[in-house]
RNA sequence: GCCACUUUAGCUCAAUUGGUAGAGCAGCUGAUUUGUAAUCAGCAGGUUAAGGGUUCAAGUCCCUUAGGUGGCUCCA
């Protein structure tokens, strides 16, 4: 069909056959080869509206493309409407991709002349002696290809934003501008794509953290969340969600000082290797450093008596709560935060245990993940380069985590050499309501700790042993997944988990008796209740209650006193009827526990 | 940290080319006693993020600091 007709012409000779045979594959290598050419009209366009500025490279991307530039002018927001209008000129003049192969040589001595200096660059580190040179109209570039065969076919595009971009991703290097756009086969793609972009806006934590009064920041600390009444409630239940899990499943937990002497950071290695995310503060000559993790603290916990092979595996819980130093310019809401607190466990394990200790945590994680009605996707990551163990080690170690993955049967991907320094480790992705996915559990092997702080058990042979230490977090950053939760429901909280799950909302004041009575009802049943006693009218409550986005509104009149009920509005689902107290509340409990 | 943008009342936003800072919502007071998404009226609310400069005059132009937003290899 129309896929190949977005392939550059050679290519698509070459892998016409096979493109009949992997549609799908196709239709979106078909999107990036249209969204490249698309970085490569929006630089011929920009070349034109800002002659002499030196391009760097220009990529498609997930949802889109970038090109990085070297602007003769500052390039902003504002701009961009006016080089999507030259774009849209390139577009119209049908101007054919053409591709040229010529020697290395040939290529530099060529971008030299033309002085893209940033080029050059690239031509230079090539491992290759003959390039593409891909042209449209009198625009060339260096460009592995392929590309679609006429600029004509470019239907759909937006410019999207400004940022900067280190050349090569270095700090060291200039700060090129990059501008974002994105390109879909049709318009009617492309308006998708930008309504989803405007509902994640909609629904993004930050705004929604304000309007309903969760969280906020303060300039006083940077990073650094307050949690409101209402969001706390949030926080707290998540944690009370996770403890019921962790009675269950064996854990017990503890809690370590926020702050540790310096010389526990020095063995722990992490003054080595983490000092530049580490606060620290002195007394008394004595140097303490606020703890970024938790396992240093926790470890001298383990160390504090002898260990059986009996008790294993050991499963210590802490809820604690790190502080990290994070670049100002990477923090993000709640995404990204500088103190936050982690549904942190560490599980000590003998090599017997090993691999159930692995498959209860992938257990727990898909029972948790499961109850927030998230997919998620599992990854396991190896030995990389830089890493401390014998080789055997790690092979028992990664054949740990996989063989608990295999058992489970559960798909994952492997990422080669992506694993801690100190180990293996699997992740977890989970996918929110509108498709976005973040990394929230881990679990990770660890051949460090034991080793530095000489972490062991007595076998059932009467000798110590090396104990295996596993760290886990199944939210990760309780305020990220905070964070992730709000988007993912856009506010509309699961009545299990909303701050406030009913609210009584009395036609008048001569029925605030009644509320009130039935307040006391709600209370003695542990729901979270918020009755409206202002002189309001009905609708002016409703709307109120409607956007905190209760889940339950309770509406007593006259009616209602005199039936001894209650009328029901949904948040959704609207005008529910009306139900005797009892049986509201017999309903509003078993969807509590079910957690629904 | 770096690049660009940004910061006006508690919140959302106005304020011609530089010429006396406004509105809605929220708050408070009063009236109203209300039936499924906003009752009416009045009051109060600001050193325009902070500091400096240019100018007869700065919310508006320039500099510094702080906060926020979008990004900072998804590798021709």
């Amino acid at each position: 069909m129309l896929f190949f007709c977005f392939f550059d012409i050679i290519t698509a000779c070459f892998l016409n056959e096979e493109v009949m045979a992997k549609q799908e594959l196709d239709a979106l290598q078909s999107l990036e080869t249209l969204r490249h050419s698309a970085s490569h009209i929006m630089a011929q366009a920009i070349l034109r509206l800002y002659p002499g500025s030196k391009l760097g490279i220009g990529p498609a991307i997930k949802d889109g493309f970038y090109y990085d530039i070297d602007a003769s002018k500052p390039v902003t927001e504002e701009d961009l409407p006016r080089i999507e209008e030259e774009m849209q000129k390139i577009v119209n003049a049908d101007f054919p991709f053409s591709r040229e192969e010529i020697s290395k040589d040939k290529a530099i001595a060529l971008f030299q002349k033309m002085g893209q200096p940033f080029k050059v660059e690239l031509l230079k580190d090539i491992d290759a002696d003959k390039v593409n040179i891909y042209k449209q109209g009198e625009f060339e570039d260096l460009c592995r290809g392929p590309h679609i065969p006429s600029t004509k076919l470019l239907k759909a595009f937006k410019l999207l934003s400004v940022s900067g971009a280190y050349w090569r991703g270095n700090e060291k290097n200039a700060m090129l501008t990059r501008i974002y756009g994105t390109a879909f086969d049709n318009p009617k793609s492309l308006r998708e794509y930008l309504t989803m972009l405007e509902e994640a806006k909609k629904r993004d934590h930050r705004k929604l953290g304000k309007e309903l009064d969760l969280f906020s920041f303060h300039e006083e600390g940077p990073g650094l969340p307050f949690w409101k009444p209402k969001g706390l409630m949030l926080k707290s239940l998540l944690i009370e969600f996770m403890r019921e899990q962790h009675v269950q499943r064996g854990y017990v937990e503890i809690e370590t000082p926020t702050m540790l002497r310096d010389i526990l950071w020095k063995k722990s290695g992490h003054w080595d290797n983490y000092r530049e995310n580490m606060f620290f503060t002195e007394k008394d000559e004595e140097n303490y450093a606020i703890k970024p993790m938790n396992c240093p603290g926790g470890l001298l916990v383990y160390q504090e008596e002898m260990h059986s092979y009996k008790e294993m595996p050991l499963k210590i819980a802490e809820f604690g709560k790190v502080h990290r130093f994070e670049r100002s310019g990477v923090l993000q809401g709640l995404f990204r935060v500088r103190g936050f607190t982690q549904d942190d466990a560490h599980i000590f394990a003998t090599p017997e245990t090993l691999q159930k200790s692995v498959i209860e945590v992938i257990e727990l994680v898909d029972f948790i993940y499961k109850a927030f009605g998230f997919e998620y996707s599992v990854e396991l990551s190896t030995r990389p380069e830089k890493s401390m163990g014998s080789e055997e080690q790690w092979e028992i170690a990664t054949k740990g985590l996989r063989n608990a993955l295999d058992f489970l049967k559960i798909d994952y991907q492997i990422n080669e050499g992506d694993g801690a320094f100190y180990g293996p480790k699997i992740d977890f992705h989970l996918k929110d309501a509108i498709g976005r996915t973040h990394q929230c559990g881990t679990i990770q092997l660890d051949m460090n700790f034991p080793e530095r702080f000489d972490l062991n058990y007595i076998g059932e042979d009467g000798k110590e042993h090396r104990v295996i230490m596993l760290h886990r977090a199944i939210y990760g950053s309780i305020e990220r997944f905070t964070g992730i939760l709000i988007e993912h429901f856009a506010g509309k909280f699961p009545l299990w988990l909303s701050p406030v799950q009913v609210s009584i909302l009395p036609v008048s004041d001569k029925f605030n008796d009644y509320a009130l009575e039935i307040e006391k009802l709600l209370k003695k049943e542990k729901i979270r209740i918020n009755s409206d006693f202002s002189s309001e009218k009905l609708g002016y409550k409703i709307r109120k209650a409607q956007m905190e986005k209760t889940p339950y509104m309770l509406i007593v009149g006259e009616k209602e006193v005199e039936a001894k009920t209650v009328s029901i509005r949904h948040r959704e689902k609207g005008d529910g009827g009306n139900l005797k107290c009892e049986q509201f509340i017999a309903q509003i409990l078993e969807e509590n526990k079910n957690r629904s």
